[in-house]
DNA sequence: TATGAAAGGTTTCCTTA
DNA sequence: TAAGGAAACCTTTCATA
């Protein structure tokens, strides 16, 4: 059910269903059916539901970048010269591959990026050929992830 | 297969498999299976395989949490006072919910955590209330995510 | 909002190349 | 070491309450 502040509004056996599903995708619906108590048909049709709400974008196989050898994770600031549309910057930071975050952000930076690297001459290269030399960015500032300790979702 | 260097060896088969299911973890193995042209009993042969390498860190369900009214996402610089031992402060931010990532950095901070809270408000009393209570905790840089225009996995 | 039933998919095991 | 067939179980949709 849609709120009219635009919130969903869903309840205790929804939750129970997503808690699963947040954790393994492809936990079998019927058992989570047994477990909650109700059909495997009643499941499908909240999913369904909870899908067309909006409020599931979707599910992933997640993969280890580590084990393909990519262990450098960085944020890295990105100050945009005045003149720069930052669309335009956005365009080009898509095209490269490492960049697995963009936000527009308030504070000193136009742009705070996540990027992901085999290591720290990748990164380096990363930042010199393919950052500095995207039109209108000025200047970066890098902080490297020696370690991420938590890494989840919203909790519902 | 594991080389020497601690990387995984993966052939455009398991490539083929892995591109489908991260875009959508619940795409029917058999779909794929008719697709590449294999059997499904090969292609779950092949998920063994690379779930044991450590490849796949298992799947998720992606919630969008604006639906759920989290519509404020920020980055936040930690100071941590060289007293301050600070894996004690790191299990005091898993207490706290909105904190869904948190990095050890190279750099000016000692942390760097992103919140999610449902607005401005919310954010703020996080801030005061739960962050900047932590001991050893001596100042925050926050910098909030006006629009996020990449989200992504590392591409294969 | 929930169910049973039916058609098709998942997953495992065993066998084969 | 990688692939396929078969069997038991699960998913998904539909008609229906």
């Amino acid at each position: 059910m849609k709120l009219s502040n635009n919130k969903v509004e869903i309840d205790g056996i929804d939750k129970e269903i997503l808690r699963y599903l947040m954790e393994d995708a492809r936990k079998p619906i019927l058992e989570i059916a047994r477990k909650i108590g109700i059909s495997g048909a009643a499941i499908h049709q909240r999913l369904r539901k909870l899908e067309s709400s909006g409020l599931i974008s979707g599910s992933k196989f997640i993969i280890n970048p580590k084990v393909l050898g990519y262990t450098t994770m960085a944020f890295i600031g990105i100050y945009l010269d005045k003149a720069m549309r930052n669309p335009e910057a956005v365009k080009q930071l898509k095209e490269i591959p490492e960049v697995i975050e963009c936000h527009f952000t308030t504070g000193n930076w136009s742009i705070l990026i996540k990027i992901l690297c085999r290591d720290n001459e990748h990164l380096m290269s990363v930042l010199n050929h393919k950052i500095q030399t995207i039109e209108g960015v000025s200047r970066t500032e890098t902080f490297i992830s020696l370690d991420q300790q938590i890494d989840r979702q919203i909790g519902i």
